[in-house]
DNA sequence: GCGTTAGATTGACATTCGTTGAACTACTGA
DNA sequence: TCAGTAGTTCAACGAATGTCAATCTAACGC
């Protein structure tokens, strides 16, 4: 049990409850979101909300910038990014390339590294042109 | 709440557990897993181990075969896929091209999750230039 | 058959998680 | 200064989670 696997349960954690997910797909939206829109389109009561973002805070996943009486929220992408690249470890291969196409389509499969972390990992990494 | 969203996040739970997020990247190495393997390698008594792989099993990570009385494990990486594509809406953006050049540049601000130190995947994980 | 082994299920327990009302803090505007 | 507002923190609660001993089931070897 690694140190780094602490950190990356951490992560998932966080991200593995409906409503935090709900928030960061929110505010993968926005550049910033206002705590007062959570509150709008949540169905929970206030404290739950501070309950969530904390969580999300501690995880590392987004940042707090309060301005007069007011909480913004914004997500730190290089941490869901991060996470990304660890998964990619265990499952390599082509991932999607534009957002607004279809993507590859082909999830379908082609051979898998039998290892994810095999020494010519680099040639199906240069696969990934985006 | 959408219902992918539910199926999302049944995934980042089972991903959010020390033991779970170990048996997954044991599964990642090996083409297939012995459940003997998993009792030695994990510092659980056997029904805790059970009672994970079950819970794995449910979020569709991994694929049981039995063969005589052992049990065998699979990872069903395109389960993982399909979570990276799914995170990759939220933080889009250039990803590892190749193992030794220096990566994408803008992922190379800080350790963003704790880097992986002294275990098996330190490796590989030099591929990551975070 | 019969004992053994691999692993799942069950039942019980302690711990953690998610939720809320109430109280609190910090800022606003009059 | 003082009432009102935004959001947090606290205390408490029920629900879910993680763990293990005991039990069960199915396959094995003899």
């Amino acid at each position: 049990m690694t140190r780094e696997a602490v950190a990356a349960t951490e992560v998932f954690k966080a991200l593995g409850d409906p409503i935090r997910w709900n928030i960061v797909q929110q505010m993968a939206q926005q550049e910033e979101l206002a705590c007062s829109v959570l509150e709008d389109t949540l169905p929970v009561s206030k404290p739950t909300i501070s309950y969530h973002t904390k969580i999300l805070t501690q995880a590392g996943l987004i940042e707090v910038r309060k301005r007069g009486r007011n909480y913004f929220y914004s997500l730190r992408r290089e941490v869901l990014r991060s996470l990304m690249d660890e998964m990619w470890l265990l499952a390599p291969g082509p991932r999607l390339v534009s957002s607004d196409g279809e993507g590859t389509g082909d999830r379908a499969e082609r051979p898998v590294l039998k290892a994810a972390v095999g020494d010519d990992t680099s040639r199906s990494a240069a696969l990934l042109t985006w």
